[in-house]
Formats: C-alpha cells, sequence, structure tokens
DNA sequence: GTGTTTATCGTCAGGGAGACGACTATGATC
DNA sequence: GATCATAGTCGTCTCCCTGACGATAAACAC
C-alpha cells in the first residue's frame, strides 16, 4: 500500500477504437491494416498511444479524428452537427496482449454515420470498413475474394465487446440516431436497428413505437423524395436519450 | 503510429474497488482512510497497483481478496459459493487526477452479501461501510456525528458511477443475488432492491415477479423461522443471469 | 384469543407490443 | 394513362405484463 515509485511496472497506455457504421443493410466496423511487427500485414483496430496531458476521451477522440475526420458530437450541443458517438467501451490489460511490452488499451465504442470512405493517413488501401461477421469469423474471405486473417491482438475480442453494447445500447438509448444522417426516415432508422441486430422489423409496429416515443424523433417538416414508393417524413433526433419503455429486441 | 519506445510516457495503473453491500437497509460501500499524502486522512475506495504479471481482473480480484476476505464468485461455478460478484466498471485517467504522477485507474465493481465486518491489513479503524449517500455528499456528517470529507481523487465519481452501474444492471440481470447470502427470501431480495434503487416496492407484485421469472429463483424446499410472521420460503439464485422482461424500476 | 407482522394467492383494469388489414403516394412498366 | 411494385402511415385486435389492492396463511407477543 505504501507509495514507492519503483514498486510498480510501468506501463503503456493506448487508446483502442471499435469504430461502427451501417453500410449496405449490414454493421461495419472500421480496421486499419498494420503497417509493421507485430502482425504486420493484419487487419486491427485503429488506435494509439495515449499522450502525456491528455485524458483517456481526448485520446480517443483525437485517434477518432485522425482516421477518420469524424468530430465527436459534443454531449453539450444540441444534436445538429454531424459528429459522433463517443464512448468508453472497456479496458483491456492482459500481461500478453501485446508481446512487445505491457501495455493497457483502453478501448472505445465509436457510432458514426455512413461515410464516404475511410482514409488513414492518405492511404485507403490500409483502411477499410468491413461488416463486423466478417471481421468476426476466425478466418475467412472478404467480400472481393480476399483471404481475411483473424484481427490482430486481442481485438477480436475488443470488437465482440464493442458490438454488443452496440447491439444492447440501442435497445435503452436514442443511439441509434448516431447511425444516421442529421436528418433521416422513420424507415431509415429502422433499417439501422435491423442491420444492428441482424433482424427484419414490421414497418407499421416500429412507425408507432418510435413516433410514439416522446423525445425520440422530432419532424422537421420536409419529405424525402425516393426512388420508389411513397415520400417519407423527414425527422432529426429528439433530446431524449433515454428510451422508457424500450425498443424489444426479438428474440431468436 | 511508428513504434517508438521513448515516443509514449510512462504510466502507472491501478485497480480501485467500488465494494457494494446492502447492510441495514441501505445501500453502503467499503471506504478506507488514507495513511499518507496526497489526501492523508481522506476516506477512499480501496485499490492499489497492478503488478507486473497480473491480469486487470485478477489485480482486483487480489485487492478485494486483501480488504474484505472475500473470494470472487467464479462465473464457471455454479451459484454456490459465497463469493462476490465483480466486473470491470470504467477506466478513469485523467492527467491531473493524481498530482504524483500520472495514474490511470481501471475501476472496478464488487456485490457482496452483508459481512461481518472490514479489515483492512487487521486494522479495523481504516476501513469502514458507510452508506453511498454519505460518501457522496460532498460535506457532512456521518451516523457518528463524525465530519465527513469529500472521498479522495476522484473516488466520488468512481462511487458515482458504480453505484448507478448496479442500480441499473439489477434491472435487466438477477445480480442483486449477489447481494443475498446462498440462500434467502423473497422479502430479503426485496429489501434489497428497495434499499438499492431507494423505493419501496408492493409485496405481493415483487413476490409475482421474481417467481414468475423462469431461471431466477430455484426453491430450496426448506423455509425460514423468523421472529414474527409467518415463515418464508428460501430460494437459491437460479442459472438465469439476464431477466427478460426486466423487473422495473420506479420511476421518480 | 387478539393483535401484529410477514408471506403468499387472487382479482381487476390499463398499457404496450405483436400480428396484420387497409390506405396513401410515389416511380416503373406496358 | 392504367397498372403494378414499392415504401410509408394509420387502425384494429388480442395477449401479456404491470400496478393497485383485497384476502388468506402462519408465525410471534400479550
Amino acid at each position: 500500500m505504501a507509495y514507492d515509485p519503483s514498486a510498480f511496472p510501468p506501463f503503456a497506455v493506448t487508446v483502442d477504437l471499435v469504430v461502427l457504421t451501417v453500410r449496405r443493410h449490414s454493421l461495419c466496423a472500421l480496421a486499419v491494416r498494420r503497417g509493421e511487427q507485430p502482425f504486420q500485414g493484419r487487419w486491427a483496430l485503429p488506435g494509439g498511444f495515449v499522450r502525456a496531458g491528455e485524458d483517456l476521451a481526448q485520446a480517443a477522440a483525437r485517434e477518432l479524428a485522425e482516421e477518420t475526420g469524424l468530430c465527436v458530437h459534443d454531449p453539450a450541443a444540441p444534436a445538429q452537427d454531424h459528429g459522433a458517438h463517443l464512448e468508453q467501451l472497456a479496458t483491456y490489460g492482459d500481461p500478453d496482449r501485446d508481446p512487445r511490452m505491457r501495455v493497457v488499451s483502453v478501448a472505445h465504442l465509436a457510432l458514426a454515420p455512413d461515410l464516404p470512405a475511410p482514409r488513414a493517413g492518405g492511404d485507403a488501401s490500409n483502411a477499410r470498413w468491413a461488416p463486423v461477421e466478417e471481421l468476426l469469423e476466425q478466418s475467412g474471405y472478404g467480400h472481393d475474394g480476399e483471404a481475411v486473417a483473424p484481427l490482430a491482438f486481442d481485438h477480436a475480442r475488443i470488437l465482440a465487446d464493442g458490438v454488443e453494447r452496440a447491439r444492447s445500447k440501442i435497445e435503452y438509448s436514442s443511439l441509434a440516431t448516431a447511425f444516421c444522417p442529421p436528418e433521416f426516415t422513420v424507415g431509415e432508422l429502422r433499417r439501422v436497428y435491423e442491420a444492428v441486430w441482424s433482424v427484419v422489423l414490421d414497418p407499421r409496429n416500429f412507425h408507432r413505437k418510435v413516433t410514439g416515443t416522446p423525445g425520440f424523433l422530432v419532424p422537421t417538416g420536409g419529405t424525402t423524395t425516393r426512388q420508389g414508393g411513397r415520400p417519407a417524413q423527414l425527422f432529426r433526433a429528439g433530446g431524449a436519450t433515454l428510451l422508457n419503455p424500450p425498443m424489444l429486441r426479438p428474440e431468436v
């Protein structure tokens, strides 16, 4: 218990990011290709060291901006910016998780609307959005037939934890709107739930539920013209953060 | 992004513990008195440095055993041991949270049944169970009239986060049984909910709800003889961890 | 026995959710 | 332009869960 600077081992502290978005009706995560040992050439979650004067949340926001150009949604500001949601996920500190040294990684979860294309220091070939099932398979092939190795380090575990957090959190919070652009339709929001949960939802019951939950959605007055189908009303995210009663995830 | 051992600052990593229990109908947390600077003499959460070969969960379990003598409940083992529940809570890494150096603390949440008395290295005067409202008041007086200063470091924030986690988690999980001895009555479980949520619950509806949720409680066959009142059936915690539908916390 | 306390069972009304029919408003096709 | 396909929106019906609360059961205190 006594304080002795020589009594504790030195640690490196990093932040790793689980950045999720919904593209083409499936839940995708941002992966970057490692350019160095260990796990050189393998896909990994974006991340980096926490700097000296930096808070953990600041470090995560900085990494997110470096990798995606996204600004973090300020919780104090209203939901009119195009920022992403960022929250701490969990911390991973297994002694053997990094062969180089003792690294403790504070993983963060970011939810973002569909983005044009990832950029990793200007090199697009080193970053991509990949469906989470594809990244979580122990081995397999990507949509383009490329062989895919498991994620580096313990990042598969971190990604799985982040996905599970997102899946459960959209049940009882309005976080699903973080996957949507500033203005969206009820159908777009439903497709977010369907992609994240991998289910199909009844459009009529979903519409009744989300429009009937006070503070979840506020109509902007506009409508969308889409290819085929009746134009839909446009909504913005309302001020409510907690949904009560929650959205019910269909079982099995 | 390049790996350079001199490019990152050294951190100390600690685990801090929010140990909660229910005593005399109120939610209490374990606090230890600091014996050294900074915050000498102030109350704080128990905790300590993570050792070299140690996992974060191992470090938390070790600290918990040192402070309380509790063994951690093995998730793989059935719920028949007297162990406590332990889970990671969140990580706190503000650069200024410890004036001595850069310390990142991985806070853990432990839930335990009512224990005889705390022990801190054999010195009982340096550890106590205190109602969480008392510890979270910025200043005030304990139940014995002693003046109480705010918790050291950012431990009030950590404690508040742990309490909120416990309050929300007993809604949708069977974790409330972690506050109970191996065998307990429905009334004892109800008093746990009442203490953690600071509400009063209808005994009849509560009984219907918990006995009707499959896997939550399994009757042991025995009954209790208590001072006054009809003897109650004894139960053990069932195998279910997630309650669906959840317990509903009364609003306001 | 009477009163008190705690446990347990029943009843009833209201609300939310699933299942699903019906209608509306657009684009696509012939 | 009529028809079809597509997507959005409104309504209805039933079931189940919950809250409110009455009633009964089984112990103890006097």
